[in-house]
DNA sequence: TAGATTGTTAATCGATTAACAATC
DNA sequence: TAGATTGTTAATCGATTAACAATC
């Protein structure tokens, strides 16, 4: 279990996306054939992922689906939830609160933050909207991990800043642009522009 | 420009966007070197990239700003823009509609759908919200390349082959789940649990 | 037992990096 | 001219695939 490489945790969760669906169709077993035609990858790729993390399967059966599930949990470190700040309560930070399809996936938003003094202290989904000012504070007593970034580019580079300082690990930002993170902090990107923008490249005009 | 990597497209939109905010603070000239830690992508990968697509820099005073933006433009085919449909009208539709980052970065939402007889008819930001009976017939008519889809997952798959059938050949998925579609058909996850699970693998519980 | 499917090895394939001549 | 930086080549590195013995 040295060192797994990223791209190899990268399809992970994607694997255990689509078995937790498997388990809500009624089915208990699968191949890596069948997982594999499902998420679009080769069998043998995700066997070969899996081999990273321990045997999981059985030879002529396949794989007992709620085992592989508890195992994925396991290893990606979400059998239990982690809490998240969100920072920025524009649009997206309202759909986002609103949304609440994290919970049963891995992750609890526990706080969120704004700037604007006209935002801070309204109510949100049973959320008080607060300071970013005491987010630094927040994050180290809470001991936070993680946080989703929703504010403006302009303030992304700062907000994202804060967060390190407050010791945050790991960044979902939703600005659009490159943010600079120390090495031991984790940022994924979601702007879904650079999708469109890369699925554009392929169309004929 | 024989069969660019898909690899090497997924970058470009990320030069993209790093290019226009350079140009919003007023530069004008940048290097690979500069690029590349903006980005966090090495310099001899950003000219490599690059390469696959002519040359687009000068030895010794690097890239003229405006030029490789309105190269990456043409190259990306986003220097027009592109219609878009949204599909699912729920919370995520809604702000996604409100939204409206995406115009100036190379794509227009014309049209929303949702099965809901309830939301069908009822307007938001000037857009009527549309049946998704007639999905298939309009998108052929306005000969629609492109699509966004916000609906439940359990519905995904079925909304899915009707934009296939209706000629869409980029769909950004924002549904937790992998689509089936033709090869001919490109699909951009959006997932942000996806990302959240991936970060969490790095996380000491 | 026969058929199915795993986990793993070796071979192949592709992507990244280092280095440097060319040249602005 | 000297310094800087490109575009490109070759070397390195890493990821994917094919194949198959093991075994349920």
């Amino acid at each position: 279990m040295t060192d797994v490489p990223d791209i190899v945790v990268s399809r992970l969760p994607v694997y255990l996306r689509a078995l937790q669906y498997m388990v809500i169709n009624g089915k208990s077993t699968t191949s890596s054939q069948e997982l594999g035609e499902k998420v679009g990858i080769s069998a043998a790729q995700i066997r070969k992922d899996l081999s990273q993390f321990g045997e999981f399967g059985k030879q002529g059966t396949g794989y007992n689906i709620p085992f592989l599930i508890d195992s994925l949990l396991q290893i990606l470190k979400v059998e239990k939830v982690w809490d998240v700040v969100l920072v920025g309560m524009g649009e997206l930070g309202h759909a986002i609160l609103r949304y609440q399809g994290f919970v049963n996936r891995g992750f609890n938003i526990v706080a969120c933050y704004d700037s604007d003094p006209l935002k801070i202290g309204t109510k949100i989904n049973n959320y008080s909207i607060l300071d970013v000012k005491d987010l630094v504070k927040d994050a180290k007593k809470a001991e936070i991990k993680m946080a989703m970034l929703c504010v403006p580019a302009s303030s992304a580079q700062k907000v994202t800043d804060l967060l390190v300082e407050g010791g945050v690990l790991a960044i979902l930002n939703y600005a659009p642009l490159s943010l600079a993170v120390p090495t031991y902090v984790r940022v994924q990107y979601i702007d879904p522009v650079i999708g469109l923008q890369r699925m554009a490249y392929y169309l004929n005009k």
